[in-house]
DNA sequence: GGCCCTTTGAAGGGA
DNA sequence: TCCCTTCAAAGGGCC
């Protein structure tokens, strides 16, 4: 593919093609570098397994899923990133009332505004369409928002933040209202693509849908990021226009208590094996059963909390082992596994045949074997007798239209 | 009922 | 400067 101009190419990334996105305060599409954090990033391992696949819609191909992408970029409303809330529901309208925002047409208690909205306030991202009703995550997190104003400081410690613990707290929260972050591409790339996604598969469980996403955002041009970079640019711009003093860091604790999943991992989760980091107590060859960190070349999570010897165990609850939605998925699957591990490790390494017991390993304690997953009959893809095997699938060509390179690794010093 | 899971990216604070 | 943490969306799973 071309090169933009004064770019460079990436060293690597299961899509080929990645490189990291602009900084947030460089106006343009990527280039993107790919430093050695995004890197780690890309060697990420899913949690989810996707052992078997469903194939119960026909499946587009690369290049119809890219033109079915883009059609439905043209056609469908991107939502906005905003709540705006009727009074119904406790919240004052956090929008300058001067904004060109019509709810009459809103069947709910929320709206979301978005630059894509009447023309953006000229930005002029896309047509104005209507609002979807809220999502569940909306109705859960704005009817706490609602009940953690009703109660105030009584409400119990999972309804409040965890930085409020101070009564005044909890008014100034009462004050405000709940600003949402504006959405960075890859959010806005999965407000676009999980309908689709999830017509094509049989998956509902967001978690699932969001890996196939991720693999599919890593298998996106450069180009096809870019749109999505420079939208949540220009959305994080009219935020910063519609709220210049508002802060991420004004939603930390919103409505709930202080998240803390990564960190909240436990010795049992560590294999039992203790003051060892990843890397040399499974060796490079079995980089998938590294914790995340040490895939992303940063602290051990596993040996930091051995060393601090945390105690309790809270095994990373894994969800049923979903299948991937298409040809494609399993393909970017392979990829992402074989991207995992440097370039001296082979797709099919020893210590993980096929990749997805190493997956289900990493999802759970070494010492408790990970459920069966559940293939439908017949379209296991690592099933040699499916046609659709991953054995079958890796001696395909490349699912995008742009050609691949071949692997490069990058080296971990 | 409400948090967790999963993904990537942005942002802010701390070391 | 690097690292860590949280939050954006989504909805089924699970306690």
């Amino acid at each position: 593919m071309g090169l933009p101009a004064g770019g460079s190419l990436s060293l690597f990334c299961p899509g080929g093609e990645l490189g990291q996105p602009p900084p947030a305060h460089m106006g343009i599409p990527p280039p993107y570098q790919l430093d050695s954090k995004l890197a780690a990033g890309l060697a990420r391992t899913p949690m989810y397994p996707f052992p078997g696949g469903t194939y119960p819609y026909p499946m587009l191909s690369p290049e119809m899923s890219q033109v079915a992408a883009s059609c439905y970029m043209l056609h469908r409303h991107t939502p906005s990133m905003y709540p705006i809330s009727s009074a119904a529901s406790g919240f004052r309208s956090p929008y300058p009332t001067s904004l060109p925002i019509s709810s009459s047409s809103l069947s709910s208690e929320l709206y979301r505004f978005s630059p894509t909205l009447g023309g953006g306030l000229g930005l002029g991202l896309g047509p104005a369409l209507v609002p979807p009703p809220p999502s569940k995550s909306d109705l859960d997190s704005h009817h706490r928002y609602a009940r953690s104003l009703e109660k105030g400081s009584s409400s119990s410690s999972s309804d409040k933040p965890a930085d409020s613990s101070a009564n005044s707290n909890n008014k100034e929260q009462n004050k405000k209202p709940h600003i949402k972050k504006p959405l960075n591409a890859f959010m806005l790339y999965m407000k676009e693509m999980r309908a689709k996604v999830v017509a094509e598969c049989t998956l509902k469980e967001s978690a699932a849908i969001n890996q196939i996403l991720g693999r599919r955002w890593h298998s996106l041009s450069r180009e096809e990021q870019a749109k999505y970079y420079e939208k949540a640019r220009q959305e994080r711009q009219l935020h910063m226009q519609l709220y210049p003093g508002w802060s991420a860091r004004d939603n930390y604790g919103y409505g709930s208590k202080k998240k803390k999943r990564k960190k909240d991992r436990s010795p049992a989760e560590l294999g039992g094996n203790n003051l060892k980091k990843c890397r040399a107590r499974y060796g490079l060859d079995q980089q998938n059963q590294w914790c995340k960190p040490c895939r992303r070349k940063k602290k051990c999570v596993r040996y930091m909390e051995a060393l601090a010897a945390a105690s309790g165990s809270v095994p990373l609850a894994m969800a049923t082992p979903q299948s991937p939605c298409s040809e494609e998925d399993v393909k970017l699957e392979e990829m992402s596994d074989a991207s995992d591990d440097d370039a001296d490790t082979p797709l099919n390494s020893a210590s993980s045949p096929g990749g997805l017991s190493a997956l289900s390993s990493l999802a759970s304690p070494a010492s408790e074997p990970p459920p069966a997953p559940r293939h439908p009959v017949g379209t296991n893809p690592r099933d040699a007798n499916n046609p659709l095997s991953v054995g079958q699938l890796t001696s395909q060509t490349w699912p995008r239209a742009a050609p691949r390179p071949p692997h490069e690794a990058i080296s971990v010093s």
